[in-house]
DNA sequence: GCTAATCTTGACTCTTTCGTACAGATAGAT
DNA sequence: ATCTATCTGTACGAAAGAGTCAAGATTAGC
C-alpha cells in the first residue's frame, strides 16, 4: 500500500515532459537533470511509457518523447496503471490462497469485499485528476481536492 | 500502490484470530491450518502484529494469541500501518530527491499535495473499518461502504 | 556517406521483500 | 523433573524491485 519507486519517479518524468513540450520533443537528458536522475534510469522509465502508450519517441538528433495524447487527457490513473499495473488486481484471492488449491476465504471473505472498494475510490480518484491539473502547481492540487472524501463512511460504520 | 503480501495475509491473520478468540488463545496452527499458509509465516506475521500491539501471545501449552483489544477497537488502518509503515510517509520528497541534496520539486511538487491527499483519504477510509466489521462477512462490507467516496472530485476537476 | 545526438535493448548488480528452516525459550501437565 | 505444546529469534535462499552499464539502432545535419 505504498507507492513504488517507479510509480513516483516514471509520473514526475511524464510531468516534466508535459512541461517541456512546447512542439519539439523533449530529451531523457532534460529529464534527467530536472529531476536529479540518471539518463539511464530516465531511460528505463519513459520506455515503460511509452509502451503504455502515455508518450511517443522521436529518434535521431532534436528527438526526446513527447505526450501521446494532450495532457488534460492522460490522468493520474493512466500513469499509476502504465507504471505499476491496476490498483486492485481483482485475481489477488486466487492468486494468494496460500497453499490451498482454491481460494480459502471464497465463502467469507470479507476482505476482497474491503480491497476492492478502496481500490475503485482511489481509481475513481485519481482518474479525475489529469496531468494538466497537475501541470498548475502545488497549490491546485491542495485547494481543489475535496478535503476527506472518504469521511461519508464515518456515517455508515459509527 | 498495491498491497504488499505482509498486509494481505498479515490482516487474514489477525482477522481470524478476532474470529477464533473465543477466550482461549489461538494457536498459530490454527491459523495457519484456516488460511492455507505454513505456521512459519504465520508466526512471523503474528510476531510483527504483536511488536505493534494489536495482539498478545500467551506461551506455552493452550497458548496462542489474543487481541490486544476489542475487535471494535482494531482498524484495518491500524493494522496496515503495522504490517507495511503508515501509508504516506511525508518524507518521501526528502528520500527520493535523486542525485540532488533537496527536492528538486520543493517549489512546485505538485506530486507532494496529491499523495499527501490520497494517503490522507486512504487513511481516513481505513480507520472507519474495524475488525468488527470485517466479522460480519463480506456483505456487510459491499453493502455499507459508500460506493464512490471519491466522485465529489469529479466536480471539481472537469 | 559520415558524424553526432538521441532513443532501444538486454544484461547486470544491489537491495528489499517473501517465505522457509531451525534451534531456543516458556510454561502447563504429569 | 520431564515432556510436550506452544511462542521467539535469527539466519537463510529465492524472487522481485531498483538502478546502472554497455552495445546497438535510428536519423538530422553536414
Amino acid at each position: 500500500m505504498k507507492l513504488s519507486s517507479q510509480e513516483e519517479y516514471g509520473l514526475r518524468c511524464l510531468l516534466q515532459v508535459a512541461r517541456l513540450d512546447q512542439g519539439s520533443p523533449v530529451p531523457i537528458s532534460d529529464v534527467a537533470q530536472r529531476e536529479g536522475l540518471s539518463t539511464d534510469y530516465v531511460a528505463k522509465l519513459m520506455r515503460v511509457l511509452r509502451q503504455h502508450e502515455l508518450v511517443v519517441s522521436v529518434r535521431g538528433p532534436q528527438g526526446g518523447y513527447k505526450l501521446a495524447r494532450p495532457a488534460e487527457d492522460i490522468t493520474v490513473h493512466d500513469a499509476v496503471v502504465a507504471l505499476d499495473g491496476p490498483l486492485y488486481d481483482g485475481g489477488f484471492c486466487e492468486a494468494h490462497s496460500g497453499k490451498q488449491v482454491s481460494c480459502v476465504h471464497s465463502t467469507r471473505c470479507s476482505l476482497r469485499g474491503l480491497w476492492r472498494w478502496v481500490g475503485s475510490a482511489l481509481e475513481q480518484a485519481l482518474a479525475g485528476i489529469t496531468l494538466a491539473d497537475l501541470m498548475r502547481g502545488e497549490s491546485f492540487v491542495d485547494s481543489a481536492l475535496p478535503p476527506l472524501p472518504a469521511s461519508a463512511l464515518a456515517e455508515v460504520t459509527p
